[in-house]
DNA sequence: AGCCGGGTGTGATGCTTATCACAGCAGGGT
DNA sequence: ACCCTGCTGTGATAAGCATCACACCCGGCT
């Protein structure tokens, strides 16, 4: 089956392949079948918007393909970007839980299918299915730790510099394909988005890239990066 | 009961007459006393350290007497305090639900009355107790909550002085006890870890109130602080 | 009394970074 | 070929803040 947007939906969790490389998909047989029928396959395209920081929860999004980019906006228009979700990754789950209105705004990023749930139809769920509510708390430890890390290099971090070094690091850590010695990465987002990310500005960031390049510690071509000194961006992520 | 730390000990949940109006704790009969035997009664004095960020998860922490500064620190000795728990609050809960290292260092600021469960008796807990496994689901998304609010904080604000505003409002707000208008406030932390809140030096802290002062927005007498003009706070904090 | 130690006030200095202001430089559309 | 529009490079300027370096104050101790 085609969507809108030139995306094979996988129609039913049941049959889907991906299922058990996810945290929070990989249920048990009951639980899967009574989800399936909750919950409502959707697909959206670029930019679309799946919820803004603090409406109140409607219910839960799980990320089956694409990218979605949650962050958080000043009322003076400046944006943080908290990080990009992956698929299998269980967006608005906070809120949902907790009645609360939603903390981020997630916009996706590229052509993206998601399963909706209604949040009633979710609560009711989880009280039916101690095993899947065993997983929203495993999803929204994640979420807190990941949370916590943000904090930790906004908060102590010294400069800019040393928070691009670790963005950089933790990029080249995630895409891991082997290459330790010198990562390549898919350099996804803009010199402006980067900043959002870093809580800097676009500036900045241009020129922090163009001082790496002259030290020689990266080095891009189109918009691969490669790092070719992986020590000297440890050292300046603080020691 | 008397404990060394001259605490009057809550010797079981069952009959703790605080238990209702705490989140994780107001269990159906049935959880409690199953949580009843699996919990260690403690008891801590001021400056005990429960855990430590980057140990391996022993279990989680349900705080019933006191307060624990929940803070994060950097390998070069800055210091950044998230939040000062409070009664009630579960700690190193997402730690223990995750498997992943503790990512908050829990150190008591008051004599603490403190349960502690060990992670294997906490996970079996959860998966026999669908109830208790929610309650742990509505505390992290607390956390998480909360973990985004400090985002905010750290990475939107254009100034210290804004940021300095922002806790001062949350903690009128905190203690609500009427006094709109005016609010007074306890001090109980020293300029050096109101610095570290909200991620700047000692010295600005001194400065900014300081100045505070002196543009008459606050007045202390002791420890006791007074908000005489809180609309003046609120723009300082950001529209 | 005197002495300590932890917390608090305050100046001088320099670094980092935001901000403004442009100038190039793609790539896509017509 | 043309013009947009969105992204990237770069300089000048100034604000904000960390840091160092002290002086001061006050409660507790001996």
């Amino acid at each position: 089956m085609l969507s809108p947007y030139g995306l094979e939906i996988v129609e039913s969790c049941l049959t889907c392949k991906l299922r058990e490389e996810r945290i929070f998909c990989d249920l048990p047989n009951s639980a899967l079948q009574a989800f399936e029928n909750i919950k409502y396959a959707t697909a959206y395209p670029k930019g679309a918007v799946l919820f803004v920081e603090g409406q109140s929860p409607r219910g839960i999004f799980v990320l089956c393909k694409g990218r979605v980019k949650m962050s958080i906006c000043s009322t003076d228009g400046k944006t943080l970007i908290l990080k990009i979700a992956e698929p299998g990754e269980v967006l608005g789950l906070s809120a949902t839980v907790s009645g609360k209105p939603y903390e981020l705004t997630a916009e996706t990023i590229d052509p993206c299918q998601v399963n909706f749930v209604k949040r009633e139809d979710f609560l009711r769920f989880l009280k039916e299915h101690g095993d899947a509510c065993f997983r929203v708390a495993e999803q929204l430890s994640e979420k807190y730790n990941n949370a916590c890390h943000e904090v930790r290099s906004l908060g102590l971090s010294h400069s800019a510099a040393e928070k691009l070094a670790k963005l950089l690091l933790e990029w080249s850590g995630r895409n891991g394909e082997a290459a330790k010695l010198e990562p390549r990465l898919k350099l996804a987002l803009t010199h402006e988005e980067i900043a959002q990310m870093i809580g800097t500005s676009r500036e900045t960031v241009t020129r922090l890239f163009a001082e790496l390049k002259k030290r020689q510690i990266i080095q891009s071509k189109g918009s691969t990066l490669l790092i070719r000194n992986k020590a000297a961006l440890k050292l300046m992520a603080g020691a």
